[in-house]
DNA sequence: ACTTAGCACTTAGGCGTGTTGAGTGCTAAT
DNA sequence: ATTAGCACTCAACACGCCTAAGTGCTAAGT
């Protein structure tokens, strides 16, 4: 009974019943992957396997099925990365080149990235917490009602309209945005809070009522940018593969559909040495997504932001792993370019 | 067999089943609405019901269930919108004022309406046809590479990156942007495609080629607002209400996620004197929503963007009808206060 | 100490058969 | 025009049966 043997039966359980859906059983195992060995001695490895939790049987007289800790193992230890073929990667590349916009290079990317796994894909904003403060510019809509825009040093724009407690003229505006200008500019977006005091007090004291407004304007959406927004593509691929099981996609897009849900989750996963983090069944903190696995990794110069997959655990991991990692690695270029 | 008392068997069925999901048969009608005839009377009528392509029935001994004609008879002629109840009225008005941000609105907005009409909420930001061009700006991000920022009056915000042919300095930039204002401020932004050119002209001939891309950019920002974007929500009621159907649900999905078909279809729905439109089963122009309604009506000072509900054809027309004109009336409030 | 053949045992799922119940259409009487 | 009555239809459900797939175990073979 080598052990050697014995993940080379899970890797084949695995692979079976990942590509038919449906249990995998001794006999045809044997017959499907040239292991040398009879059936009899496959029953005992998949016993052993089965003590050891990684596998199931739903029922009596049905093959085996892995259990999230056999994906798991399945995963870390036996497969390989599969690399994706040289018409995909053309695929990645001529569509993200094609992008101009970086909310169009996000959509491009999450859509790809479906339909090249068959799943839903998750792509989240790129972080700005490093970023820096470009410009500001407040816009006068009616006496006492102006619009704030932020704008970063890596394009990224926030805008809000906001009262003001008091009547002001253009003039004034713009004076108050040169002196917020000069305090603030090139400072990174996350200080902003700590030094918009400070312009406050500079300014005339009949314009003060109307700064604080603006400060504070400044202050919400600068950190604005940290809550970030995620973007969503292949849902319909629910349906495909979890048509057997109509009662949990409900759930599944119930969670898919609360950002917050989805920040946090991505948030949690930590890559590893392969590049990429996955996230198998009961391994998810969220009951809805017990059967669900989530497949991310960073992009980008930090690698903070993240982008990814979610399907049912019944996937083919080595494929999809590899398409995650091969996506994440071109949008990193692209946005660097 | 009176004309009146058909359409009454018709309201009655339509209400059952909507109630039920399940046909409707002559006997249990006439128990539960106390109509003053036997039910071989209701058989007559529904024989004729039938004739007319008003009902149909799945097989031979079942109940009736209502065809798209049926419920558009229903619809138009025989039912009343149901008025909200106070607490209805009373969490919308609360729900949305608590909104700061126009983002905010829309997205509060469209959750709003999924969970009051348990159906998929679809919702289209404000057009800006009408909007003017209030301020630009060109940041310089690199010495060949600027983020273009289009303004409109009415706070919508448009920036793109592009590179340019030519190095620039921040002065050079700053003169083209203030050439560009001087000519585009207050025009209406389909407009711009006509007036950059001038700007152009008018401009050293030695930034022209810098100002023709700046002067591009300017346009397709301007008319990027026309294309509007969509938001959605509760498409996990989908799954609720199609339990029976998870054939169709993947289509569903998909055209979901696409937003051009959205948008077409959004924009092909007339309201009516009611002040909603509804479009049902297969009178939507697309295959994959022939088993599905839309009710939709305008919002904003123009009810040109609009806002509604998508679900299965078995729904609630009364109170759902309703509730999207409740709503479009509330979010419209907001947006004008 | 593994491996294997053989065998008894289990069980989901497919298939035919009856049975039931809801519902219809038609006819004849009111 | 309505209604009672009746014969008829058919989906849905329940049984019962059988088969195929698959298992665990034992005993024999290497």
């Amino acid at each position: 009974m080598s052990e050697v043997r014995r993940l080379e039966v899970l890797r084949a359980i695995v692979e079976d019943y990942v590509h038919s859906r449906e249990p995998v059983g001794s006999k045809a195992l044997v017959e499907r992957h040239h292991l040398g060995v009879s059936s009899a001695t496959i029953r005992n490895d998949m016993a052993a396997l089965e003590e050891e939790g990684l596998i199931v049987a739903p029922h009596t007289s049905a093959g085996r099925i892995p259990t999230d800790k056999g994906y798991r193992l399945f995963v870390d230890r036996i497969s390989d990365v599969k690399p994706l073929s040289p018409a995909e990667r053309r695929a990645i590349q001529t569509l993200l080149e094609g992008a101009d916009d970086l909310d169009d290079v996000m959509d491009r990317t999450v859509r790809l990235l479906s339909q090249l796994t068959h799943q839903v894909a998750v792509i989240q904003y790129p972080q700005l917490g490093r970023a820096r403060l470009r410009h500001i510019e407040f816009v006068l809509l009616a006496p006492a009602r102006a619009l704030v825009v932020v704008i970063a040093d890596n394009g990224k724009v926030e805008q809000q309209v906001i009262g003001l407690p008091a009547e002001v003229t253009d003039q004034q505006l713009s004076d108050l945005r040169t002196a917020f200008l000069a305090e603030l500019s090139g400072h990174p977006l996350e200080a902003l809070r700590g030094l918009v005091d400070g312009t406050v007090q500079q300014v005339r004291p009949e314009s003060a009522a109307v700064a604080r407004e603006l400060g504070a304007a400044l202050v919400k959406l600068a950190e604005a940018t940290h809550e970030e927004r995620i973007l969503l593509a292949g849902t319909a691929n629910l349906a495909r593969s979890t048509m057997d099981f109509p009662l949990t996609i409900g759930p599944i897009l119930e969670a898919l559909e609360e950002q917050v849900v989805m920040l946090r989750l991505l948030s949690e996963m930590q890559q590893d040495a392969r590049g990429v983090s996955v996230r198998i069944g009961s391994e998810n903190p969220y009951g809805s997504l017990a059967e669900t696995s989530v497949i991310a990794t960073g992009y980008g110069p930090d690698a903070l932001a993240k982008v990814g997959i979610l399907g049912p655990t019944r996937m083919d991991y080595p494929t999809t792993m590899a398409a995650v990692r091969a996506v994440a690695r071109y949008l990193s270029r692209i946005l660097a370019g």
